[in-house]
Formats: structure tokens, sequence, C-alpha cells
DNA sequence: CTGTTAGCGCGTTCAC
DNA sequence: GTGAACGCGCTAACAG
């Protein structure tokens, strides 16, 4: 167990020197003594490690996706991205998680340099951690905030214009008295959602009714509370826009509970497209965001800035309305 | 940028090891040694070589997790498991890939010793390989097949007794003409869902019609394909009980396309309580299977088989049946 | 008891 | 094709 390159030259007859030549394909050794070494490592089932190698290269052709939580959310069409993208460069890519803050695995990672880059889609690294590990050369792209720092980028949808959509599309269908459920308040995304939102309102003249400002706070019990607090007002809008999905799921559950038939009743529009939209009878209408292009950038960058290349900071994708049963057209 | 333990020590004033020391707590230090070496750190922004750390403990402290895809399918309670065990032990989790196979990041992974222990939920990573990484004192903790060997062992839910539970259920209702659509053949987990099948239809004395044992390959597409094909040689079966539940969602569509109506006309079964199967209208009633138990129990036997208590070879935890809106009962 | 010296871990790479 | 330095941090043995 655990022959080293020791073994392997010791056993072949030659240097080390020669036998790491041989095993990395690096010309300078005769065909004749490369599959002698190529015959040692064989036998002695020779691995070689990683780490020391690493070390002396001092790279680990390796990047890092920092999630908050491995378990979930499911952010699958972006790994993809992250996926593709690292593999047809030849990198390896691991996947870790943020638990337990400053001193999580995913911290570690970026900071005991364990890898080359990094992206990160993990609220709970706090921004100075990011900057710190952000030294010259070490490339991270961000994807749940922004942070303005010379060696940090970020890659986000268009929330705002997102907003726009979904609202535009609403009023479209002869929506006029349309409810907002929010997420949470410290959500840059959540905050972008709801500008798109009430410019679309002003812009088509319509009022925002403060009743109808809810908070969700971007999880399905969240959604399924504030459409039982707008049902208990009385007087119901003709459409709900959630934040995101998940609240979306538990608003419907409630309306389904109180009678109130979706879309004949009252039309829904939700965000970000999870995995359950399609699945909900009707399916639910809401906006999708490029994840995989996004996931796609986030790794292109990282390789850019790797190779020595100007990036810029900044940059938006575009949403995409998703039209599926949740949204009916009312004649006025 | 990228100061060295070296620099720490020329700053404070100190011999290198003693910042080590230092730096990592372990007595021999006096306290004001002990400050000044750690604010020279503070100010040089030091941050430890872990992979140089590494090297020289010749060891992690870091599992990881190998799956076919990062970007899915989704084993969000497994992982869970995984994740909590893990880090409660004070062991950091990856998770990598093994696309590409045998020169994955998930094989090198374990080749070439960057990890303490590795879970396996990857098909194609090869026995051959395995074996050959499962040296001994490398804990490896196959969930997805077994595997015969000293130093590798497997976790698995009780596949047979899933299907025994859900066939019998199934005729508890007084189904008596059941369908069955498989999984690929290569798939141990399928043949055992179908031994249990079998096992529940011979002890009630009923017979499988061999027209109704169909393949679905445990996707949607091929679950949808199969039911088409039973569609289309008429004399439907009063339930299909689908090897998972992939097949059941492609198999639902495709009844509902042909206006066959579940449960009332047919009824449906699935297998593995994937996310969506709440969602369906109705609900898809499905065998669960103890996802966060298996992850928990996996990462636990890796740190058993580290800390060189002998661990049984072969774990079989229980499944469960989730009983939803697909089956109805049948008055004969 | 505090602090230092020296060598190790393992593979890579440069100069000869 | 080879010897030896090197990457960086850890630690046993030793000196003060």
């Amino acid at each position: 167990m655990g022959a080293t390159i020791k073994d392997v030259a010791a056993l072949a007859g030659v240097a080390v020197s020669t036998a790491s030549y041989a095993l990395n394909g690096i010309g300078r050794v005769s065909t004749k003594t490369r599959d002698k070494v190529l015959d040692a490592a064989r036998q002695l089932n020779y691995q070689k490690n990683g780490i020391a190698s690493d070390l002396k290269r001092s790279r680990t052709n390796t990047i890092a996706l920092l999630l908050s939580d491995l378990s979930g959310p499911y952010y699958s069409s972006l790994i993809k991205g992250v996926q593709e993208v690292s593999l047809n460069n030849g990198y390896d890519l691991i996947a870790c998680s943020s638990i337990g803050g400053d001193s999580s695995t995913a911290v570690k990672f970026i900071k005991e340099k364990r890898v080359d880059g990094a992206i990160i889609l993990a609220h709970n690294i706090p921004d100075r951690t990011i900057m710190d590990s952000a030294r010259e050369g070490f490339p991270i792209v961000m994807l749940d905030r922004r942070l303005e720092h010379e060696s940090v980028c970020y890659v986000e949808a268009d929330h705002d214009k997102g907003g726009l959509l979904a609202t535009n599309y609403l009023i479209e269908n002869g929506h006029r008295r349309i409810a907002f459920v929010s997420g949470p308040a410290s959500s840059k995304h959540n905050k972008d959602r709801y500008n798109g939102f009430t410019r679309a309102m002003n812009d088509h003249g319509l009022t925002i009714e403060p009743r109808w400002n809810l908070i969700g706070n971007f999880t399905e019990e969240g959604g399924y509370r504030a459409v039982k607090l707008m049902i208990a007002q009385g007087d119901l809008p003709e459409a709900v826009f959630f934040a995101n999905d998940e609240m979306a799921l538990g608003g419907i559950t409630a309306l389904q509970e109180a009678g109130i038939r979706v879309p004949e009743d009252i039309s829904v529009i939700g965000f970000d497209d999870i995995v359950q939209a399609r699945f909900l009878n009707p399916g639910l209408t809401t906006v999708r965001q490029p994840d995989y292009e996004v996931g796609a950038l986030a790794v292109h960058l990282i390789f850019q800035i790797l190779k020595g290349e100007s990036v810029a900071q900044h940059y938006t994708l575009d949403t995409e309305l998703v039209i599926r049963g949740t949204v009916r057209s009312i004649q006025n």
C-alpha cells in the first residue's frame, strides 16, 4: 500500500526525476525507460500523491463551487453550466458548503488555497472573508450578491427587468389590482424584483395598495401565511405576484384551502421557475432566470482571470417569462 | 501577498516552528510570544497553505461524496445526512462528480488520496477503480451497489421489501391485474424491487402477465413510452407499479393524454418519493427510502473505519410506504 | 518550560 | 538521464 515515486524509480532502476518525467509523459525519456517505469508503477499499484503534486506546482487544477448547503436548494441548471464549462477546460470541480460560516469547508477551501478559483453562491460567507481571500490571482465570482472589489466580479440575472416582465404580463392580461408578496428585506434580488414591479405599475398609472404589499420571506410557509392574511382582510386583488415560486406554492395552497380557484378567481405569477412549478396543476406561470448561462459565464470568467485576461466586474443576463396556466386573461 | 509562515515568524522575530506552535495553539509557547505571532499573522493577512499542511500530516480531514453528476438528480435528504454527520465529527465534506469515468474528478480524488474517505453514489466508477483505491485505511462506502472487498462496505435500503410493500398495498386495495414497469436490467435496485413484486404476486396466487412487464429504463421518457405501448395493446391492467417515480411521472402523462384517469380508471404506484411526487395532482403514492439515514450511516461508517474499528460489510435499512392519491380501492 | 535546529512529506523541475 | 533544490508547514529532538 502507498507506493511512492521513489519505490517506482527504485524498481525501474532510474532516478526519481526520470520516473516523474516518464509518468507524466514529458519528453526527455527514451521509450524503453518509459516502459520500464510504467511497468514498475503498474506492479506497485502506484498512484501519485495529488497533494504533494499540488504543493509543488502550486496549483490544484480545481475550482470550487461554494454553496450555502449541499443538500439544497437545487441549482440544477446553474451547476450544470458550471460543471460543463469546468470540465471542458480540463479543470476539476468540487462543491462544498458554507454551513458554519467562517469555519466552514467552503471558507477553508478559499482561504487555504485548496483550489484555484471559486464561485460563490453562499450568502453566509461574509464579504470581508471573500475580500481577504481575493488576492491578486485568486479569482472569485459571486452569484448571489454584489461585491465591489478589484479581483471579485459578479454575474446576475436582471431581476428588475424580470419583475417588470411579470407585472407587465399581468397588466396586459387585464389585471389592475395586483398584490406583491415580498421576500426578506435584506435580499437584493427581492428588492430588484419589487422595483420592476413598481416600475410597471407606475408606467401604467396603476396604484400599489399598501395592504397588498405582503411579506413572505421567500419560503413556502411565508407565502401561505401572507395569503391567509390577505384573505382575512377580505377584498381580494385580481392577481398576486409572488417574488419567488416557493412562496407561490404556499400561497396557492392557502387559496385552495379557502376555495378560491386559480386562475379563475385570482391569477398568480411566481419567479424562478423551480422544478415543482411545472408539476402544479395548472402549471405555475413564472419568470425563469438563465441559470445555465449564469453558471457557464461564471466559470468562464474564472478561466479568463486565471489566464491573466481582464474581465468586466459585472455581468447581467436577461430573464424570460414562462407562461403556464396560473394567469388568466380578464375582459374588462 | 501570500505571506507564508516564514514571513510571520520573521516579523514576530521567532523561529518558524514557534510560529507554527503559536498559530496552532499547541502549548510550548508563552502568551506573550503567542500574541506577537498572532499579531504578525494578522498584519500580514497570513493564511496557512492547506495543501502543505495536508501533505505533512498526511491527512486531509475531508471526506468526499462522489456523485455521477453534480447537477442532479437531487439526493437532498441523503446529502443532508452525510453533511450533518461529517460536520458533527469535525470533518469537511466535498462533493464531486464522476463525469468522465476514470479520468473524472471523483476518481482523481480517491486515487490521489486527496481525501480521507469517500462515499460513492456514482454508478460509472468501475468496481476495479474502487478496489484499487480501497487500500488498507482508505475507507469507502458504496451506496449504489454492492461490492465485495474487505475494505469497502455498502449501505442500502431494502428494495426487495419495498417492492413487496408496494405490491401488497395494491393487492389489499383489490387490485389483481398489475403491471410492472422496470428500470434498466443492469440495476440491482430494479431487480430487487421486481423480486419483491413477484413475491407478493405469488404469495397471493396472482399471475404476472408477460405483456404487462414493461421496460422504462428509470427515465420519465421511458415510463411514458412504456405506458403508450401498454395502451396500444388494449386491455389495461387495474394498476401499474413503476419501479421508480420518474417513470411514474412519464407514465401518468401518457395516461392523461389518452384520457385515462388516475386513480379512477387505473391505479399507479411509484418508488423513491422524489420531490415532484407530492406536487402531482393527485399526489403520487410511492415507497420512500430512508435517505437521510442511509447518508448518515454511510459517513458514520467512514469514521468508524478511520478510527480503526471494524464494521460489518453490509447494512440494510427499511423502506416505508407513502400513501397519497394515485391508488384507489376496488370493490370486487 | 521556552525556543531552536533540522529534517520530513512527495513530486516537480532546473541545471548539469 | 541524473542530482538536488524546492514548495510550505509540521514536529521530534535538542539547547538555552
